[in-house]
RNA sequence: GCGGGAGUCGCCCAGCCUGGUCAAAGGCGUAGGGCUUAGGACCCUAUAUCUUAGGAUUUCGUGGGUUCAAAUCCCACCUCCCGCACCA
């Protein structure tokens, strides 16, 4: 059978839309917030986007169908740069980008054209995307939809930040970017030729040393290295300027002249000095005073740093060669320099520098072995090293931590500052200026490095479920290193900061807990309320319930019934009951969410659970628009169907795996749910009449399934659930199927009906169309998605029938079995069930003693001698040995099972279910008798080898 | 170097938290059979090794340990992936 996919999933989701089923309100049910992270429109989605929303559209359709009141909205994310480089480069024709628009994509030709203007780009992508959610069958609310850029979010995000700041979560300082002096813009990676992100290197520093009048600075890396400076160098070859800088006067190469304007100081050039002029006097170090001669050496380059160089013999390389070049020549200063060491690291000796520069054989200051030679130093000497006795105070300290000591010590006593560079250098703007780094001495930051703020976030996550619970840790550490971070940009969409209107908020800032707009969002939508009502005293009454609703009625201008409902509104919703996102947000969306909720939130309105998913692979390989393996998912649903999709993504790997997206696994899923389908419209809801073994068997199964899929989907073991409702019930079936088989029985129709409705009814939050299809062939009156979800009972689970079951099971096995080894073709197939009452005795006492979880021959022995009822025991070690072998390998419910239910008549069930499924299988007759039977046929004296459950059998 | 994660029977991938239901699920592949005009789909059987009585042996990166019992817990090691740090 072939099924017209779209056409199904069309016609439910028609009649979905008509009742309105996913639009949510407050009422008198329990609810669930769920949420995920809304997208980025610049693209459109692709299956790894489908995933996320996925999960989260089943976990939603799942508390649904648990009675719980469901709220699951969506917004879409217009704040940052991307579309603005988006647009650059299609004003500009760049070929790459449109073709991908073009071929990729199919985006309309007349679309392209608008494309010039960033907004057009993000709102035809978000039309795109929403389509897309909407086609995959996502039950979102979409009356409380929004961008990021609508007044009334604007108005939030305003809140936001002004609530922040004045908690004191906002600061502000000095940060680097990447700038083109042209444009007088920052610079990001899309605003780069060959889209090369412009990497700073903030690790940077500039040391000041006193040069008479003069400041003569520079930049190192290792500021640690100040104890050991024994003289500083500078280029003969080159001429250096006179800068003023702030209340200084600094000598250093034209370069860095250029570079320091940029540093938010005052610059001016005044005069020239040239190198060979510097050599050989002398400058004050910083940190005890001392004179420190001025050497020449030409390997310092003008372009880096500041075209100065302090020299560190005993753990530089390059200073080290330098110095012994000198030497060599007799030089007459050099010739009194002794490096000295200050870090001692293991598996070198006293001067490092020195023994590596001879271990390599380098031969003079030229030498490109000095490259490889420094690498391996640094980071063995920061990885290992201890500085010694000459760093004063720092003695001891491991390099690793006492080189940010030293930094803030030197920064503290005016001798250091930043010397921010950038790392991949030369990068070039697309007007095709090279940039610059500057500072921004006013840029804002949040405070994430707040001790007592992290300390609020760990409660948050302390108490919150985390979903693997496995990253739970990963969590803990990112908020561990996490420090301060901007918050603010100067381009881009977004809201501008309400007291800097020089700064937008940054992308990542307008988005961590925007959660709560979702709930007044649907009043700003349908007109009740208007942006300019939303302000500040209406957001801190409804969100805070700070002030009154008095105040917050005279600035909002809105009547203080309208303030309530949306107030009694948010009340209701949040706080977030599950937070679904991608694992790439680990670092930085989640973990601001949580840091922002705690830092505005009263505590009962701090996120509840966060589920994080891993990445979509394509046929074991990464998506990437270079590959050519995207394939956009509103092509997938037009070709494959939504519910296959939603199926393959979610079964092909459990939740923080990288899933693996390939066809074979949508088409096996087709079939599976075409058969299912084929299946549902062939059952009739029939009487059910009495029920034979095998129906409380199947019954009983049933419900524990229920209660393991119900359990896996919670903890959102999606697969697990998925496979479970797809195969797991299917062994089962397909077992029961041959007992009816081989009963001929006609009568199992209602059995089968209500099997498969429950089945259908939790296939339905994952494959949410074709369930509701199969639900109506299956004659099941109103909406799957609107039936409740099948509840587990113990009460229906028949302890006796399973275990009879199992003892069906496993002798028919140990049929084959024996047949299959010993390559017979039976005549005749006879069984011997136990009736030795003291093994059954023996049996009974071993199982009670083994649920207790004691395994243990010996101790077992001991127990049964010790039992006057079974001390018999000692005189059959061979059978006990047997016995504790078949108990092991039987699960601890089936143990449980068997001894809440104490007498079972293994000859009864035998005998009557035996011979019919015997026949079928076998071909022959099978005859059953107990040992002790009278009339028994045992030529071979097999039967004494029968124990309870595990009859003996005859073959011939 | 720090932090996070992974290594399972041809491949992919479950199981590990909470030891015994584990020669280890499922999918794919492969082989044989059924159904079919054919193809597809579907169904059955097999797929570590040995075995003419339901069994035995050796397996879950390597080596140890704990335990009556280890894929699962502990220790050490090897390999790989990711993030961060590091490079006058």
């Amino acid at each position: 059978m072939t099924i017209n996919w779209n056409e199904i999933e069309t016609k439910w989701r028609k009649t979905w839309a008509e009742s309105k089923d996913f639009e949510t309100n407050p009422n008198e049910k329990p609810k669930k917030f769920i949420t995920v992270a809304y997208p980025y429109p610049n693209s459109p989605q692709h299956i790894g986007h489908g995933r996320t929303y996925t999960l989260a559209d089943v976990h939603a359709r799942f508390y649904r169908m648990q009675g719980y009141n469901v709220l699951f909205p969506m917004g879409f994310h217009y704040t940052g740069t991307p579309v603005l480089g988006m647009a650059k480069r299609i004003e500009a024709g760049e070929k790459e980008i449109l073709d991908g628009l073009r071929n990729i994509y199919h985006v309309p030709e007349e679309d392209i054209k608008t494309f010039v203007e960033p907004i057009k780009i993000a709102d035809y992508f978000h039309e795109e995307i929403k389509s897309g959610m909407i086609e995959m069958g996502y039950s979102i609310d979409w009356r409380r939809e929004f961008t990021t850029i609508v007044p009334g979010y604007q108005k939030f995000i305003e809140w936001q930040i002004t609530t922040l700041k004045e908690k004191g979560r906002i600061i502000q300082g000095s940060h680097p970017v990447g700038w083109c002096p042209k444009d007088q813009n920052p610079v990001s990676q899309h605003d780069t030729m060959g889209d090369v992100e412009p990497k700073i290197d903030d690790k940077n520093f500039l040391v000041k040393f006193a040069f008479g009048e003069f400041v003569f600075p520079v930049t190192t890396l290792r500021p640690e290295t100040i104890f050991g400076v024994t003289n500083l160098w500078a280029n003969p070859k080159i001429t250096y300027k006179k800068v003023t800088v702030d209340n200084e006067t600094w000598i250093v190469s034209e370069e860095c002249a250029h570079k320091i304007e940029f540093f938010e100081k005052e610059v001016k050039v005044i005069g020239d000095i040239s190198g060979k002029d510097l050599v050989g006097k002398t400058a004050v170090s910083p940190t005890n005073g001392s004179e420190l001669p001025i050497l020449p050496a030409e390997f310092v380059e003008p372009g880096m740093g500041t075209g100065l160089v302090m020299s560190v013999p005993a753990h530089a390389p390059k200073d080290y060669q330098a110095l012994m070049d000198l030497k060599a020549k007799n030089d007459n200063l050099a010739s009194k320099i002794e490096p000295i060491p200050i870090i001692v690291t293991e598996g070198y000796d006293e001067y490092p520098a020195k023994q590596i520069c001879e271990k390599l054989g380098v031969s003079d200051q030229t030498d490109s072995k000095l490259e490889e030679a420094t690498k391996e130093l640094y980071l063995k000497e920061f990885t290992d090293g201890k500085l010694n006795e000459k760093c004063g105070d720092f003695n001891g300290e491991k390099v690793q931590f006492g080189r940010d000591k030293i930094r803030a010590w030197l920064q503290e006593n005016k001798h250091l500052e930043k010397f921010p560079v950038l790392e991949n250098a030369p990068v070039h703007c697309r007007c095709g200026a090279e940039c610059v780094v500057k500072v921004l001495n006013n840029q804002w930051f949040l405070n994430y490095g707040d001790e007592e703020w992290k300390k609020l976030a760990r409660n948050c996550f302390d108490e919150m479920n985390i979903l693997p619970s496995n990253i739970k840790t990963e969590f803990v550490e990112v908020i561990d290193w996490l420090h301060e971070r901007a918050c603010a940009r100067q381009q881009g969409l977004g809201t501008k900061l309400p007291w800097d209107h020089d700064w937008i908020v940054e992308s990542l800032s307008d988005s961590v807990i925007y959660m709560a707009y979702y709930t007044l969002s649907r009043f700003v939508n349908d007109g009740t309320v208007t942006p300019e009502n939303l302000t500040r005293e209406f957001f801190d009454y409804v969100l805070l319930d700070k002030g009154d609703v008095k105040l917050a009625a005279s600035t909002s201008k809105l009547s203080e019934d309208v303030i309530e409902t949306m107030k009694k509104e948010f009340t209701y919703f949040y706080p977030v009951d599950s937070r679904h996102s991608g694992r790439d947000l680990v670092q930085n969306h989640l973990s601001f969410f949580v840091l922002n909720h705690v830092a505005i939130f009263d505590k009962k309105f701090w996120p509840q659970e966060i589920v994080v998913n891993g990445s979509v692979m394509m046929d074991g390989a990464k998506m990437s628009k270079s590959m050519g393996n995207i394939i956009p998912l509103r092509t997938a649903i037009r070709d494959h169907g939504a519910d296959p999709i939603r199926l393959a993504i979610i079964s092909s790997a459990e939740l923080l795996q990288d899933a693996d997206f390939n066809m074979e696994s949508v088409y096996g899923i087709q079939n599976k749910l075409a058969a299912l389908l084929e299946e549902c419209s062939r059952l009739k809801n029939a009487p059910i009449g009495e029920l034979q073994a095998e129906d409380k068997w199947i019954l009983s199964k049933t419900q524990n399934k229920i209660s393991q899929i119900t359990e896996a989907v919670e903890k959102m073991r999606l697969r697990e659930a998925l496979h479970d409702i797809l195969f797991t019930f299917e062994t089962d079936l397909g077992w029961y199927q041959k007992r009816i088989q081989a009963k001929e029985r006609k009568d199992v129709s209602g059995i089968l009906h209500q099997i498969n409705s429950v089945r259908v009814a939790m296939l339905s939050p994952f494959a949410p169309h074709i369930s509701e299809e199969m639900w109506k062939n299956l004659g099941n009156g109103g909406l799957v998605s609107k039936s409740i979800w099948p509840e587990f009972s113990k009460e229906k689970i028949d302890a006796t029938s399973i275990q009879s079951e199992e003892l069906l099971k496993a002798t028919i096995d140990d049929i084959s079995n024996i047949l299959k080894v010993t390559k017979i073709t039976p005549k005749k197939i006879v069984i011997y069930v136990n009736s030795d009452s003291m093994k059954s005795k023996v049996y009974h006492k071993i199982l009670s003693i083994m649920v207790g979880g004691q395994n243990n021959m010996g101790v077992v022995m001991k127990e049964l001698i010790a039992d006057p009822e079974t001390t018999e025991a000692k005189k059959m070690p061979d059978y006990i040995q047997k016995v504790i072998k078949d108990l092991h390998s039987e699960s601890e419910e089936i143990k449980q099972m068997k001894l809440e239910s104490e007498s079972f008549d293994e000859k009864g069930f035998l005998s009557s279910e035996l011979s019919s499924i015997g026949k079928k299988e076998f071909g022959v007759e099978i005859q059953v008798y107990s040992e002790s039977d009278s009339d028994i046929y045992d030529p071979k004296g097999k039967s004494r080898h029968a124990r309870p459950f595990k009859p003996a059998i005859l073959i011939e």
